[in-house]
DNA sequence: ACCTGAACACCGTTCAAGT
DNA sequence: ACCTGAACACCGTTCAAGT
């Protein structure tokens, strides 16, 4: 059990800070707030007093708020695990990509983060490489190989920036109610299909049933 | 009683402003912002000064930021084309998709806009529409075509909050050379796709190839 | 090398005040 | 109703100064 020691802890925010600070604490920091109050949540400010720390501190680790987030990402994404099974190669791919998709939901800052720049660290491509691997030894072409992992890339980072994971039972209904009332001369085919389309709208059946659609086409393309 | 003609003051931004704004106004100076200098330079100082009208004049026509920024994604949605043709179900449907692909590289913020808040206005389904429409004559169920729409729709906006629209000729040697260079024990499969892989990376001709593959599945989960 | 507060140029928005 | 500047609570980052 803690007990208050004899020096018991003075004023936390005053003192000249002892600790040394890594660039991964700093990181992880970053991620935390990032993924429990939103990626706009994960301010340079914040992100130190998160640490204990005054904010310019940062700054003697990361050239600038880009430079961290970068590192973020990047940490993010070598915490992917990647499955390691054999099997047939539509199995074994289907396994990676909702490996991944799994690891988006558990890390949604990581979604926008690596929006509009690529991100070619060793760590981040391991899931390409996996793909890749698979890809080619199921008999596509590298060029083949790379159009059907950046399908597969897009589908499922799409997937997690556009459709929220869980949506409370209030908001489904609202979504159905504005589906359902449609004018019906305008909307005849979706305003007949409000059910259907709040479905496909959140979680996690539908990112299967898209998946499994992309691999009957990639298997389509294999055979001919 | 204002007596402009009394007093000839003639500084241009001191006296009260006689126009009168409109919401569409506002709209499209926001993306005009947005889609020549990104997102983040639409700010309400800079769409008020683009105006040459005062700040706080935009907060009367929105209750915030956010409201501007939801007529501003339904404005740019309302501007897609809706190609009218007949022909087979995956031509009409490829010539859909191809034509929302277009609009959201002429309006790059559109994408960034739609992320997380699902838009569900008239204007923004027109293009849902068209699309349940098409599966639908082709024989899809009402759950089918819907699992379809989204997965076409997650693909499009996902390739096009991925993949930059263009890119020079010395990011895409770097980004080879980055990937050539990864070690070749741990990546062999992607080091020896490098060429194949950056081809990917950027530009229209990849979005086609994932949209073909996705429209062989879907072909392929009709005829079963 | 590591750490820091003050200051600067920005944000969105509230408020009180003008027509 | 429409429009506005000042002010507030935030940003990222530069700078000068400490250990």
């Amino acid at each position: 059990m803690a007990r208050a020691s004899a020096s018991s802890s003075a004023k936390p925010g005053k003192q000249p800070n002892t600790r040394r600070l890594t660039r991964e604490e700093i990181v992880e920091a970053a991620l935390v707030l990032a993924d429990r109050e939103g990626l706009e949540s994960a301010t340079m400010r914040r992100i130190a007093q998160a640490l204990g720390v005054g904010t310019m501190t940062l700054y003697t680790y990361f050239r600038d708020k880009d430079e961290l987030l970068d590192a973020a990402v990047d940490h993010a994404a070598a915490s992917v695990d990647i499955p390691e099974q054999g099997g047939p190669w539509r199995v074994r791919l289907r396994g990676l990509m909702k490996e991944i998709h799994r690891s988006l939901i558990a890390h949604p800052s990581g979604v926008e983060l690596r929006m509009k720049r690529p991100l070619l660290s060793p760590a981040a491509l391991r899931t390409t490489e996996a793909g890749m691997q698979i890809l080619q030894a199921a008999g596509f072409t590298k060029a083949q190989a790379a159009h059907a992992w950046r399908l597969l890339f897009v589908y499922t980072f799409g997937y997690s920036a556009f459709t929220p994971p869980e949506v409370s039972v209030r908001t489904r209904r609202e979504w159905r109610r504005l589906l359902a009332r449609l004018p019906a001369e305008g909307f005849p085919a979706l305003s007949g299909a409000a059910d259907e389309a709040v479905e496909t709208m959140s979680g996690e059946a539908a990112y299967d049933h898209g998946l499994d659609r992309i691999l009957d086409g990639l298997e389509a393309s294999l055979s001919s």
